[in-house]
Order: C-alpha cells, then sequence, then structure tokens
DNA sequence: GTAATAGTGTCTATTAGACACTATTCG
DNA sequence: CGAATAGTGTCTAATAGACACTATTAC
C-alpha cells in the first residue's frame, strides 16, 4: 500500500505523527499425536490457571511474519525450523484488552518428535478442542483455519507440510527407519534419507484428514508426485514396499 | 497473539513502549470490463507521471482492515458498498522507503457500472498487465494473488463476489434489466430484482476465468445452487431464458 | 508350506464434455 | 414459415472406489 496520506496535497508528514497498532503473531502449531491432528497450546508463566491459548509475540522492528513466528516458537516450546503459513489477520480493534493488537494468525507443522515436553505447553489432539475451549483470544477460530487449510492441502499432494520424519537432523530412530537387508553387502541397501512407503504416507494422510483412505485409490493419486528410490524398507513382514521421496 | 512480553516475568510493560509498525491496506479491486478482468489502479495526486499502484490507506485507529479497505476506496475512487476478502500480509521490512510499514493485501469485485470515471484512476484489463508493469511496492504480486483467488470461487459457485448488478440500488439501466412481457397484465411479469438468466451469469464466469465454458455443463453445474423464479427475460430473440437468483 | 503385506488388473458408478435433438419465442 | 436462443437426452472418456487377484517377503 502506501497511500498519499489523505486526499489533499498536504506535505507528508512521517509515519510516525500517526498512531499505530501493535502486532502480534500466533501459531497453531500441528502435529501428529497417537494417529490424528494436535496442536500445540501453552499456558504463560504468570497464569498457570488461566485459559489456554496458542504461542505467540510481538513483532519486533525489522523482524518478518515469518520470523516472529520461529522466534516464539522457539522461545516458547523449543522448538525450531518451522515454515509457517499465513492464514488471516484478526483485527476486531478490541479483542485485546491490553489495547489495539493486530494478530497475524498463522499455521505450522512438525513431527511430534521435534516437539520437547516443556512444563507449560501441552499437545491437544483437535478432535478434543472442546476440552480447551475457549480459548484465549480468539485462538479458536485459528485453530479451525489451521486445520481446514491443512486438510485442504493433504487432499491433493503428497506431506506438503512435511510431517513425515525429515531425513537429516537429529530425530529418534523408531520403528524401522533405517535398516540394513539381511541379504548384500553392508549398507548397499542402506534407506536413502527422507524416503518413505506409501504405507507412511497413507497413514500420515489419514491422520491429517481425520478419516480412513482407499488404499488402492490413495497410491494411484499419489505415484503421481512420487519420485522411486529403487530401495525397499527390510525388516517387515509381508512383501517389502517401495521406497519413496517427493518428486 | 498477545504474549507474555518475554520469557521471564517482568512486571508487563504498557504496548506502546515497543517499537511498532505502521499498517497498511491495499486492494485489487477487480471488475468486468470488455468482457474480461479488470483492475483499478491510481495514480497519487502528486506524481502524475510516477508508477501506478493500487488504491490503499493505512489503517486508523479503532478500525477495521476491511472499514479501512472501503475508506480508501471511497475516498480515491468514489466507490461504495464493498466487501473485501483479505489475501497476504506483506511484510518485507524494506518494502516501503519510508519507514516499517505492513500492507495487509485485499481483493474485492464490483459491477463496472459502480466505478466512476474519475481523473486519476484507471481500470486495467488483466491480460495487458504488463502495459502497467511493474507497479508500485508490491501490487503486482497482490493483483496476481487477487486474480487467482476470484477465479478459484468462480470455479465452483454462480457469482460468489457479487458482480451481477444488484437488484437494488442506482445501477444504470443496462440492455434488458427490467421490462414487462407484452402479454399479461401491466408488471405481472416483472423481473424480479437482481435475477439473471443462467447465459447472463455464463458470461460472467467466462469474463473472470478468461477463457470459455461449455454451455450445458455450466448450466448442470450452477442449476443445484440457483433457485428458480418462475419468471422468464421477455424480448429477446429465441426461447425466453428463465431467471434465476443465487439460492 | 502359511500369514502378511505390497502392488495391480478390472469392473462399476459417477461425472464432464460433446453433440444433437426438442422447445419456444420473434419477425 | 425460418432464425435464434433455451433447455435436455444421451453417448463417451476419464476417474474414484470396490474387489479380487498376483507378488514377495518372514517365519
Amino acid at each position: 500500500m502506501t497511500p498519499a496520506p489523505d486526499r489533499a496535497d498536504r506535505p507528508p508528514r512521517p509515519l510516525t505523527d500517526y498512531p499505530r497498532p501493535s502486532v502480534a503473531v500466533d501459531t497453531a502449531l500441528l502435529t501428529i499425536v497417537d494417529g490424528s491432528l494436535g496442536v500445540l497450546v501453552v499456558r504463560p508463566a504468570n497464569e498457570p490457571r488461566g485459559e489456554w491459548r496458542l504461542p505467540g509475540t510481538f513483532l519486533h522492528e525489522g523482524e518478518t511474519l515469518a520470523d516472529a513466528v520461529r522466534r516464539s516458537l522457539a522461545q516458547k516450546a523449543g522448538i525450531h525450523g518451522i515454515e509457517p503459513r499465513q492464514l488471516h489477520v484478526f483485527d476486531d480493534p478490541a479483542r485485546d484488552d491490553r489495547g489495539w493488537v493486530l494478530s497475524v494468525a498463522h499455521a505450522a507443522a512438525t513431527p511430534a518428535e521435534r516437539i520437547p515436553a516443556e512444563p507449560r505447553t501441552r499437545v491437544a489432539a483437535v478432535d478434543r478442542l472442546g476440552e480447551l475451549s475457549p480459548m484465549k483470544f480468539d485462538h479458536d477460530d485459528i485453530v479451525r483455519t489451521a486445520i481446514a487449510r491443512i486438510r485442504d492441502d493433504y487432499a491433493v499432494r503428497p506431506d506438503p507440510w512435511h510431517l513425515l520424519r525429515p531425513g537429516s537432523g537429529d530425530a529418534d530412530e523408531t520403528e524401522a527407519t533405517t535398516r540394513t537387508g539381511a541379504a548384500g553387502g553392508a549398507d548397499a541397501a542402506a534407506e536413502p534419507a527422507g524416503s518413505f512407503t506409501v504405507l507412511e504416507l497413507r497413514t500420515l494422510h489419514e491422520a491429517v484428514l481425520g478419516r480412513p483412505l482407499v488404499r488402492d485409490t490413495f497410491r494411484r493419486a499419489m505415484l503421481p508426485h512420487l519420485e522411486p528410490t529403487g530401495r525397499v524398507r527390510r525388516g517387515t513382514r509381508g512383501k517389502p514396499a517401495e521406497l519413496y521421496l517427493r518428486a
């Protein structure tokens, strides 16, 4: 934007002459817990019995909204490497009793292993959101909007928000993440970093969407967006599954 | 939003102790000109040779973003009755050389008859956007985002942004807006306010989408979302078309 | 071998588009 | 009546889901 001060041709006054709002960011950080979507909520230190809320902070000078989101998640929950997506600006002038505060709502996602246990944070299953409601401010709305957005994205593309465990980094070694086939030489059959089976992908999508998906239809819909690695998952029951990467 | 000042439990300082950005709104006002999408651009009075830009203004205290959009369109282009939709916050700290300015981009739409001719405004066809580029700030991006958004919405629903001439108001009486059938009593066959034919609706959607639509498929896709009025358009060639309202 | 899981062929129901046919008006 | 436009029946191609069949492993 950047309008002339008003209609008439007055000499421009510096921007600081006009009242300005505080700008905050609030983030619905989504993850998978117990096979379904969850959202990270926090309770501030000075209100140990207060309402749950989403992690947020005020935007600092010279800072990007995405950076403010990353800073708030790092500070309040020890979470790093987040790629936030803007949802909506909540602008009711009376929404915050401390003054004029706009909130830019964001959504983000990270695997549960990346969320450290902390005393004042909690991951709540989104189908049990009522147990926390009403959340502070308009945070219930933000969570609903975030869920709608991630479900929309997962309807078409494989894991667009990167909830599968990343190949690099310090992710815990769960079940069958890295294994070497019994046959063949040492790690000639090692799994490519970040690769996954179609079953893992479908299980993730079912968790995000909150409903079962048809096995063969899902595979056929996703294959065009996947790149075969030529490797297979070893050490499981049944026919070994092929490993894929996002195309 | 609405974080504790920082991690430690300091007594809260008033919000005004922290630096705050200016917040602006910029609006891509879309309309139909010559059978295709157009966008309203303005040139400020003090830069008659400068770059074209979208109408915008700074957010005033106690004001809603939507109200700021309406105020800027009324002031800069004499347009009223707009229902803006939020698109995205542009937050590059260096995007405005006058200082720290966030811009909340919006999209809106109105029939061309509602846009008065003014000296410093112009409606540019979006497929000739290159002729104005580069626009000031990130306004090219905003226009592109607005077009994507309106096209998305028009793919599924009949005229969701209300670009058809409204039934009430002072819209000019173009072609066949209100007519009385030759047969029957006086205005027993008058057209219900705001009703339209499927042809009018399809022509509008083709203009928005920028591509021709299949006649019968479009009708079958839209009929479930339309409410028949029982009246027909009179005074045209061929079989009279039924008049519908949005369901 | 059996159990288990991965991957695929194929049938069916649904839907978008193509196309042609019928319906109703004006002149 | 013919021209023009609205509205509809129906065929076809593409697609999602259902279902069953084959493939390949562990045990």
